[in-house]
DNA sequence: ATAATTCATCGTATATTTGCGATTATTAAA
DNA sequence: TTTAATAATCGCAAATATACGATGAATTAT
């Protein structure tokens, strides 16, 4: 039934899936390349450049902050989002450190 | 509605986020860890390590080989499972240059 | 003051994912 | 040959994710 069995993982086999999660969607992969390109940018932007309705595209931003990789701040009417980049740079070392430990195992030096 | 629109999207953010659905999962997560750990193994070994039923297992199994990170062959009644080394690679190769791309936009290189 | 802009949130529809038990096919053991 | 073990697949139920339009709250422009 669906039951979210998460709680019987290891913490940071969760953690590599939740930041995979955040990145499992080509719109949140676009917006972050979109976000990083403009150093920051407002909604607006992002809207203009993908495929997706404002609705959408709002709602693959709050992901994105939520689990945060993105920052956002408002500025009058409009919304402005830039990466966090200390965020960033941690999930970045999570990858990392996942692929080199898994690949160690391949000449079993493990 | 939840029409994919997939298609409206770039063939590398099609790509990461293809690959990072298949690691959104911590069962997936601890199925490639155990697998590179122990070379190879029998699908009983994987459902008994996992908290899950041996169905749920086969169906994330199935899910990695599909996406190529798993290899699978039958053993008389046993299925036995491996890392695709390769296509591993390829994987952290997607990711590496993901992260480091977007990286140096945090300085205004680019 | 009024109208327009911007964007978050809500409600809703649909698709996908997750999970399990039951079944089935195959192989191994008795 | 019958029985047990193994694992894939099917069918179903429930949870999540995806997408959009409509609405509302705030700001900005007129």
């Amino acid at each position: 039934m669906a039951f979210s069995k998460k709680a019987e993982f290891k913490d940071d086999e969760i953690a590599i899936a939740a930041f995979a999660k955040a990145i499992s969607h080509p719109a949140r992969v676009a917006i972050l390349k979109v976000v990083a390109e403009s150093q920051s940018c407002i909604c607006g932007e992002i809207v203009e450049v993908l495929p997706l309705a404002q609705s959408t595209v709002s709602q693959h931003l709050k992901e994105l902050k939520e689990i945060g990789l993105i920052d956002g701040t408002v500025e009058g009417a409009k919304s402005c989002y830039c990466i966090n980049w200390v965020a960033f740079e941690k999930v970045n070392n999570i990858f990392k450190q996942f692929f080199e430990k898994t690949n160690c195992c391949k000449d079993g030096c493990c």
